[in-house]
Parts: structure tokens; sequence; C-alpha cells
DNA sequence: CTGAAAAAATGACAATCGTCAGTTATTGTA
DNA sequence: TACAATAACTGACGATTGTCATTTTTTCAG
């Protein structure tokens, strides 16, 4: 499944190129993106971009999950996002022109390639249905990060961990929900202990069934009402 | 100072256009936006937007501040951003082609010109200047999102304040800061009672003074020590 | 397979913060 | 100017949640 080789990715045969900006609105073939890219076999725990740097490119999901996180005063990471197979991550400080604001690392082993600078910039500039479908993501997320921050602001921690679960869910999708404690509280915002409590409290009340770091949900229904709406 | 007969607004004359994204990246005449857009005059408290609803082209504040928020499952307000004078607003859901994910309500009289969905496409479509600033500030903010959400999920309320009173005070800039107290709750994600309390708190530490509902910040540098870094 | 390190879990405790209920002050308007 | 409506403020109280300290479990490298 995974390729360490750091060669023979090719576009033409990404599974994820169908959930994929590049699949939904690059007419190009995708042996042009072929030519461009390069891929690289990433280790579990592994930063893909730092808080701080410049860009040199973007990066494509090929395989693999990834934290997108921010670092609070006292170096608490705040998980913004977590991305799936078919993402492309780190071109928001390409056009803004400023460092990362975000790091960016592994959550397990993942295939990653990796598209230049110059060559990004240029396809967006030649291609308009590959730009505005870049300019169509920004906005969607600019719409989520508002969700998010409603959330952060007016929900308690176990609300929060409901909402988050559902979305969680939806990223892991037939897999389990695998991630440290530590990282879910970082996701949700709370601290790790507290976590804790309420994974048991949610277990105790049927909601989900925990398999040491595995989460399966097992009462979506009910973390919905949790979740309010 | 504000026009109320919602004709003679002039972008050539506009004294917001030097702080905007047209003045920054339009190479074009500014009579050519002066053309296509219409002005109006809005009371306060009066939407320009709503949550849910289509954009039907965007608004730029010409005069006045109007304040962008989204609503929590129980209907509580949440302040995500507060547009001043220069201001384009209401873009985003143009791209993502989704409705209005959040609100705008003035919060004083303003001064507001609207220009087309057709004709600001169109203008993005042919102006790649302009094209390239709304894609550079639709990164920025997302950047700033992020600080925005790790800043509610770690810091405490007080500190939050702290950090919510020096972003204000660069918005309201040579005038004090003059929003109710729900609005400011709003803004920092907490009770309206909470803020009243650590507002007087701030008041006893020699940090602002208040006139009524103005706010006169008195130790900036105090702020900046609160709120943490 | 074993031991060390990392992660998960538990308990005790205090403080922050939200809620409710009520009073005082301010604003806008007839 | 006065009155109603809105906003600002105060007090009491308890629940939620964070912190610290410690134990148990899991993971992983040698």
């Amino acid at each position: 499944m995974l390729d360490k080789s750091h060669k023979n990715l090719s576009c033409s045969t990404c599974s994820a190129r169908k959930d994929s900006i590049f699949g939904n609105y690059c007419e190009c073939d995708a042996t042009d993106v072929d030519d461009l890219k390069s891929s690289a076999y990433y280790k579990k725990n592994q930063p893909v971009f730092l808080e701080g740097s410049f860009p040199r490119g973007v990066y494509c999901l090929n395989q693999g999950k990834v934290k997108i996180f921010a670092r609070g005063d006292e170096g608490k990471e705040q998980i913004i996002h977590i991305a799936k197979e078919g993402e492309i991550i780190g071109f928001r400080s390409m056009f803004s022109e400023e460092p990362f604001k975000v790091s960016a690392s592994t959550l397990e082993e993942c295939n990653i390639c990796f598209i230049n600078k110059e060559d990004f910039l240029n396809m967006i500039d030649t291609n308009p249905t590959l730009r505005n479908g870049i300019m169509k993501e920004l906005s969607k997320e600019l719409g989520d990060r508002a969700m998010f921050i409603t959330n952060m602001a007016q929900k308690s921690v176990r609300e929060r961990l409901a909402f988050s679960l559902i979305i969680l869910a939806d990223i892991y999708g037939e897999e389990q929900i695998n991630l440290t404690r530590e990282d879910m509280a970082n996701f949700i915002g709370t601290a790790t202990e507290t976590l804790i409590r309420l994974l048991k409290d949610f277990k105790e009340e049927g909601i989900l069934e925990i398999h040491t770091r595995k989460l399966e949900i097992t009462n979506k229904e009910k973390l919905f009402q949790i979740a309010g709406k």
C-alpha cells in the first residue's frame, strides 16, 4: 500500500485523485501534473512544513493523514484541521506571501507528493478551472472556520467532543478514529485529562467503544444530539 | 460626513480607497468601478446580508463599521470579524457558491457601496492583479482565523479580553472603542456579565477608562502583557 | 521477550466562568 | 421633559474544567 521507494507514484493511478482539487477542477491530463511533481514517503509524526518558514511549494496527500496545527503562547498545539488522502496542503501562505502561520505533521505513515511553487502558481495562472477551484476551496474553508470558532466559543467541552467525534468519524471513514489522547484534546481544545474522562462518560453512555487508541462510534445519533443540532 | 442621499459617492474621492483591495491591487481607473457600483446609507444596527441567503454581489465599506457574525445553536451571536472603512465584505460565499455562513450588520451609521456579482466576477477574471489581491486576502484571513481559534481554545477569558481590546483598539484607531457590552462579549466569546466584571477589573488596574459605552485604553503595554506575547 | 519510555487513566482539589435574578443607569422618543 | 425600553451593572451560587500528582497500561526498540 505505502510506497517507500519515493519514486513510482503516478497521478494517473492515484486513488486519491478523485477526491482532490486536481480531480475535480483540472481538465489537464494527469500526466501534466505527473511530470512536475515528486513524491516522498513520510514516517509517522514527521513534520511536513513548519510555522514560520516560507513555502517552497504545495503538498498533495496520496496516502495517510496529516494534522495542521498552530501553537499557543505556551507552545500548546491547537489542531485546526486534519487533512486526509486527496487534500492539497500548504498553499495558503504561498498566496499570502507570508511565512506559514501553521505547521503540518503526519499522524501516520504517509505518501505525499510535492509540486514546486513556480509550477503550481503557473498552473493557477493558466488554468481558470483550477484557479476557481482553489478560490472556492479557500472560501469554503473560511466559512468552516467561522463555524469552528463559534463552536469553540459557545459549546461546552462535552458538546465539542461530540461535535469533533462526528468530524473525525467523517475523516476516518471506514477506519476507526486513531489519534493519541493528546492530539484529540488539542483538536477539541481541552486538557488531556478532561478528554479522557469524557471519553469514559461516552463509553458508559453507550456512545462509543474504546479499543485502546482506536475509537469505534456505536451511536452516532446520540452524538448529534449532544453536539446540538 | 455621512451621505444619506444614496447617490453622490465616488470612488475617485473615496477616502477609504487607499486602504482597500481596489486601492492596492486595481490598476484600473477608479471611474471604472464608479460606473458599476451603487451606494447606500445604512442606519445603525441594520443588516447588510444574512446567513443562509445567497450573495447578489459584494459590499465595499465607505464609512462606518460592520460586524460579521455567526450564530450558535441557541442563536447566540459569535462575532468573527469587525470590518471597517475600505474593506470589502460578502465575497467569500460568491466563490464558494454556498449561501452565506455568516451575517453582517452595521454597528453605526454607514455608507456602503455595492457591486453586482457578475460585474465583480468579471473584474476578477480580467484583472490578475485584483485577483491575486483577493487570493492573498483570503489566505491571510485563513491564517488569522487559525490564530483566532487557538486563542479561543487556549486562553482564559481575561487573556482573550486583553487580546481582543488590542485588536479593537487597532480597528477603532483614533476613535474610542464603541460597542455594546453584549457585542463585545460576543466577540470575546463569553457571557455579558463576565465581560462587565473583567472590564471593571481592568479599570481598577489602570488599564482603561470607561466612559459609559466608550472605552479608552490607557495602558496598552499591560494589555500585551496580559494577552500573552 | 524484556525493560524503558511514552501514553492512558485516575483522584483530589481549586478557580474560573456561566447562570439566574434583580437593581441601577442610559438612551431615545413622544 | 418624562417615560418606556434598552443596556449596564451587581450579587450569589454551583458546575465545569484545568492543574498537579500518581498509578497503570501500552508501545517499541534492543
